[in-house]
DNA sequence: GTCTATATTGTGATAGAC
DNA sequence: GTCTATCACAATATAGAC
């Protein structure tokens, strides 16, 4: 990591908070400097536009989780113990950072070809980790079709409890915000059994 | 449903299409106007403001989905019949409306407050619809922790494939669409079967 | 590095002619 | 119902003083 300037990194703090929350179009920089406390035109001086500064954000946003996912992917351990990993690190990570998911999924809408290419430019390989998957013999390799719902499975269950945050506490939580996080935790066990339960359930054809 | 102009359908027409993809901040009354065709100040004289018109459009979106989760919720058939027709339903909506879960999310975040509210005006009820799993035997009344946990399962396995619907295409379907789509009919069983196999594995204590 | 001043364009909204 | 003209204001961005 590059040493920052005190100022830049009041700027990147509260772009972060203002992005997260309201989008990219859903605030103005000048929003972003009364936060920050300081003159609006010093986020030109250091991001030049707010395109720019947008992009520091995302890909901050980005690089908190997809390296320690890439990480997993292409590791050398079994499926097995491969599976409960993923699901430890994208819930870990997502309970310090509740709104990352929202965020991200605000902005691939607006912009659906930017995230996917992303991804691949932080590491991740499609390739490698469905033949991963193969190479164990939980799933074939002539035969993707299980192993892509398997995937989905994880991501969805993982990720749509924080996504969907504000309803989930307000509705099924009665607004109760440590259960929520209790609950979010108990997932870690939750999650892979279900999973587990899904590959005995639905063996590749 | 009361009549309504050629102008206005072609108005909240282009307004969805555009606040669907872009957000509520992401598009201006020009844009919009642009794309419908007609000049700017007639969104002023059919919606008076931007605001309304966004209102509008976005009770439009929960109204296409939040009604026949209701009557499903609020139903009397047993508990086993209940989760496969929720399911039906959600992803059935979803497959005809696949930008919902995204335009939603997005208002939630800048809007926390104002989802759940219209949730319980349009008719659901949470008390309600926990009272009924309990009433089925399949979790006890006193005992809502592991309810909890199944719903937020059905929901995120059920959205969550269509929120992160351009990743997921690009990624894992490698562009293919017509496989996604298919994917998704298909989850319409494999969801319920998971589902139950959770309840079977976590019995309410 | 930080400020003031300013250029330029875009925004939502309304009044009033037709 | 639809248009033109116009309002008041907010936006991003830059030039230039200190």
């Amino acid at each position: 990591m590059v040493l920052q300037t005190e100022t830049e990194e009041k700027i990147i703090a509260s772009a972060e908070k203002l992005f997260y929350q309201r989008g990219k179009a859903g605030c103005s920089m000048q929003d972003i400097a009364n936060d920050a406390g300081i003159n609006r035109t010093l986020l030109n001086y250091y991001f030049r536009s707010k395109d720019q500064l947008f992009e520091a954000v995302f890909r901050k946003a980005m690089g908190s989780f997809v390296p320690s996912l890439a990480s997993i992917l292409h590791s050398d351990i079994t499926f097995q113990e491969y599976v409960p990993a993923m699901v430890e690190t994208v819930i870990d990570t997502l309970i310090e950072n509740p709104q990352i998911p929202t965020f991200v999924l605000q902005e691939l809408s607006s912009n659906p070809a930017r995230m996917p290419q992303i991804i691949r430019e932080m590491g991740i390989n499609p390739a490698i980790a469905k033949k991963k998957m193969a190479a164990d013999g939980v799933l074939p390799a002539d035969q993707n079709y299980d192993s892509i719902q398997l995937i989905i499975n994880i991501l969805s269950l993982c990720i749509f409890p924080f996504a969907a945050r504000p309803v989930i506490i307000d509705i099924l939580f009665d607004g109760d915000n440590d259960a929520y996080i209790a609950a979010m935790k108990e997932r870690k066990k939750l999650v892979p059994g279900m999973v587990k339960q899904f590959m005995m359930q639905n063996p590749s054809k």
